[in-house]
Formats: C-alpha cells, structure tokens, sequence
DNA sequence: CGATGTGAAATTGGATAGCAATTCCTGTTT
DNA sequence: AAACAGGAATTGCTATCCAATTTCACATCG
C-alpha cells in the first residue's frame, strides 16, 4: 500500500462510483477521521486527490463535499469521453491483433450471458468494463488512466441522474462497433461511439434523487476492516467467477434494471 | 487562493515546466517547507498534486522527486495529446465558426512576428500557447484540463531531452492545419497533427543533460515573494505585451534556439 | 583490497494538540 | 417576522513528537 491517504482516497472513490456516497455529501475531515480511523491530515490528503480527480469540491473554510456537476459539465465530461474512445477506435483499427479483437468479443459475450442469465449486477459492471478494456488495448497508460477517470466521472454522473435507455441496445453497440472496426469501417465506428454515448446522456434528468443519501458513516461502514463479514456476504449474492473479484466487494446500494450504467 | 498547497504546487509545477526543477531532482519536505516558510504538511500536500499530474514520483519512505518519464511514458505521452487534438480538430471542423478561425490565425501571425524579431522566448511560449489556444475553441473546459495536463507533461519531458528539429517547420504546421480544417479536409488535417507531433518526437534523445541541475533553493528563488525584485528584472527582459503575462515572470533557465519547445 | 555487516543519522509518514479565521447556527431583540 | 449578535463548530494551518524506513559512513571479515 503507497500511502494510508491513497488508501482512503480508493475507499471513498470506490463509496462515490458505487453511488453510497451521493453528490453534495458533505465529507467532514472530522467525522471521515474517525470513521477511518486516522488523523484529520490523512483525510485532507485524502480528499485533495478526489477533488483533483473531479469527484468532490473543496469549499474554502467550508470544507468538501462529493462533487455535484452540472448539466453542462456533464455533456462536457461525455464530449471528453467519446473524443478519447473515438481516438482510440482509430488507433485499434490500426494496430489491433486477432487476439485482441477475440479478447473484446469475448467480453461481450460473458456480458451477454449475464444478461441471459438474469444477473443484472454483473452485467452491469461488465458493460462498464468494456469501454476500459477498450481503451486498454491500445497499450497507452496515459490514455488508460485518463479514460478511467472520465469512467469515474460518469459514474459519477449517474448518481444525479435517471437513465432511461434500452439496455440490451447498448450491449449491440458494442458488439457492433467491434465487428465494424475489425472490417476497418472506421468512420462508421466512430459515428456508433458517438450515438452510443448520446444515447445514455439523451435519457438523463438530472436534479432528481435517483440514490438515497446515505451518512458517510452508514456509507463506509461496508469497506471498513471491522466490516469484513459484511462484505463477504455481499460478495456472495453478487457472483464470483469474475477475476477483477474486488469490484463487487460492495454491491451499489441501489441497482435496479433500465438504471444499468454503461458510459 | 484556495489554499496554501495549491499555491506551492502552482510554484512547483511553473519550476519544472520553467526546466529549473530538473527530472529526478528530489523534493525534500523539510527543504522545501523551509523554502516556502509553511509546514511539512503542506508541502507534502502539494507534491501530492503533483504526483496527481504527473510531474512528481513518490516513493514511499523515500520522498518525492521531479518525475523522469521513461522513453516509454513519453512516447505515450505524445500519442495521447496526438488523439485529443486530432479528436478536437474533428470537432472544430464541424462547429467552428469564422471568428474563430480568425482568432487562431492572428495568433500564428503573434508566434510569425516574434519569430521575425528574433524573440526566441516569446516565440516559443506562443508556439506552445497555441496548441492550448485551439483545445480552448473546443469549449470543452474538461478537454481543456486533460489537455494541459498532457502539455505540462510534455514540456517536463523537454528537461530530459535534446530536441532537434526545424523550428519554422512547426509554425507553418499550425497554418496549415487552420487552412485544411477550415476547407473541410479533416483526414489531412489530422494527419498533419500527427506528424507534427512525430517530428518533435523524432529528434528527442534521451538520457542527456540538457539542463543544469539546481538546488530546489535555487531554482525556486525568483518565484518567492522575496525575490520580487529579480522577478521583474527577468520580467523586462523577456518583452511585455502580451496578455498571459505570467508566463514570463521566470524565462526558462537554459533557453537556445532549435531548443524551442514545441508539443 | 574489496565485500559485507552494522549502527547512527536523516527522512518520511503519521499522530496529537492547539490556534486563528471563517462559517453556521441559534436565540434574542426589535 | 426580520435582523442581529454571539457562541459553537469546522477548516486551514503550525508545532512538536514518534515509529518505521532508508541512507550512509565505518568497522569487520574473507
């Protein structure tokens, strides 16, 4: 572990994306230290790294809140996001290998027999998942953590917003937009990103309550040490073939079906 | 200001990117807060920022240093600002209007005349200027942030590397650019990004001196509230009529020609 | 002479207590 | 009911202290 304030900083990303820790919540260094356990100074440190990652606001002698953004920032965060993967698509048709195009196709199918399966939480991250393992493919690290920080935005997102898409039309896109790159109709790809995108930001409203707002204490409480039988438990419902195993550590406290995440 | 850390890590960060900071020059917190006259936990704070961007390594138990990106990390560095400004080119193709263009061209014709009147300093801050000019015309101020962010990247890693290429070259690149964006020629234009970029990457050789190491007491010097006075003697010499003036309260430590920077 | 072990010094990561400034909240007054 | 005042709570920061780790000079040994 580098340092205790990144591991708290993980904890509360981690709380902020599986939506437990809602937009606006206040995040008192006071009330945070000792949840955790440690100094006020940890969860300062802590906490400039969130706001650095966009995911809470620091207020001048007011303190920090998780980040609440508008309408504006939102279409922005998504015009960033589809910019990236379009980039992306570009270079994969280019440069992608059969067994990478074989790994993506992959993914959607184990996404698809979640879904056949009934088990929406998998299905769920999984969605998730692919536009990370997209990016991943073109070997760029710098890429990477940018679009996985444009993802925690989006996840973000969601917490502000009611999603009303068709959900099996986005698991097609995907498998669209693979099959499209492969052929080398990169122009088309690129508009299916783009439509993909526009598809899950056209559903949204925001300012309505779409998670309840939990204390930061009832929030945490499943991530802490002490917690450890708790989050078994949870682990259980949720599935446990899937490698990246700590994604379901904690289910979202409120996942339903047509609220699927998928950027 | 927002707080003390974010001040110290604006120093910091205008130090490296001023190549005064040298890659792989340790940040000492008991130094540094000396320096600075605040506490170790603030400075500790802002290398934390640092970190964050990119700019500073930590090492547990060890410290922070100036960060010293592999050939590897830069190659990436470069192929992702390549893809945000290709994707950004796609956009203004589409939704720039004419006063845009225009304002993008008159800024050319700034970096022209100061090539013209030997201003070297001048010249390479606006070539520099550019490249944020033209993601800012996207109104995207989440690209914006990415964006910079991968400049001030690509500017440390001109401490790390002697650049050799034709200077004139570049400016007539961002001409050319506005012209084929303008007419609608897109691929061109985004390929003329491309080998912008691979040309600047071309001439880097790695692992060579290119600037002096100083002391972090040294190299932060002209940019403490004591050392006002050299500040603005640095300030007279450097020329005056441009806006973002800020840039040239420090000129760069080492500044020769066809070290022009350049992203 | 070089390699290796060792202990002191220095540095980091963190805890704790405390203080000034600011904001928030409440209760009183008008 | 509105306005004001003052105390409580919170933040931003300092100072000091402590444990863990690294570094480095020095002594020891092959």
């Amino acid at each position: 572990m580098s340092s205790r304030s990144q591991a708290i900083a993980d904890i509360l990303t981690r709380a902020i994306i599986d939506h437990r820790l809602v937009p606006g919540c206040k995040l008192g260094e006071r009330e945070l230290a000792e949840i955790f356990g440690v100094s006020r100074i940890v969860v300062r440190q802590a906490v400039i790294r969130l706001a650095d990652d966009g995911l809470a606001q620091i207020e001048r002698n007011r303190g920090a809140f998780v980040a609440k953004p508008s309408m504006q920032e939102a279409m922005e965060i998504y015009d960033a996001l589809t910019l990236v993967e379009q980039g992306v698509a570009a270079q994969l048709s280019e440069r992608l290998g059969p067994g990478g195009w074989a790994e993506l196709r992959q993914h959607v199918e184990r996404q698809r027999q979640a879904v056949a399966a009934g088990n929406d939480a998998l299905a769920d991250v999984l969605g998730q998942e692919f536009h990370s393992v997209f990016v991943r493919l073109s070997r760029n690290k710098v890429m990477q953590d940018i679009h996985a920080q444009l993802v925690r935005r989006t996840t973000l997102l969601r917490s502000l917003i009611t999603a009303d898409f068709d959900y099996c039309n986005l698991l097609d896109d995907h498998s669209r937009v693979i099959d499209l790159l492969e052929k080398g109709r990169l122009k088309k790809a690129m508009e299916l990103i783009d439509t993909h995108h526009r598809s899950v930001v056209r559903g949204y409203i925001m300012d309505r309550a779409v998670f309840p707002e939990l204390s930061p204490r009832e929030a945490l409480a499943p991530y802490l040490a002490d917690g450890a039988a708790n989050t078994e438990a949870a682990n259980d419902e949720a599935g446990s073939e899937h490698k990246g195993a700590q994604i379901y550590a904690i289910p979202p406290a409120n996942l339903r079906r047509n609220q699927a995440g998928d950027p």
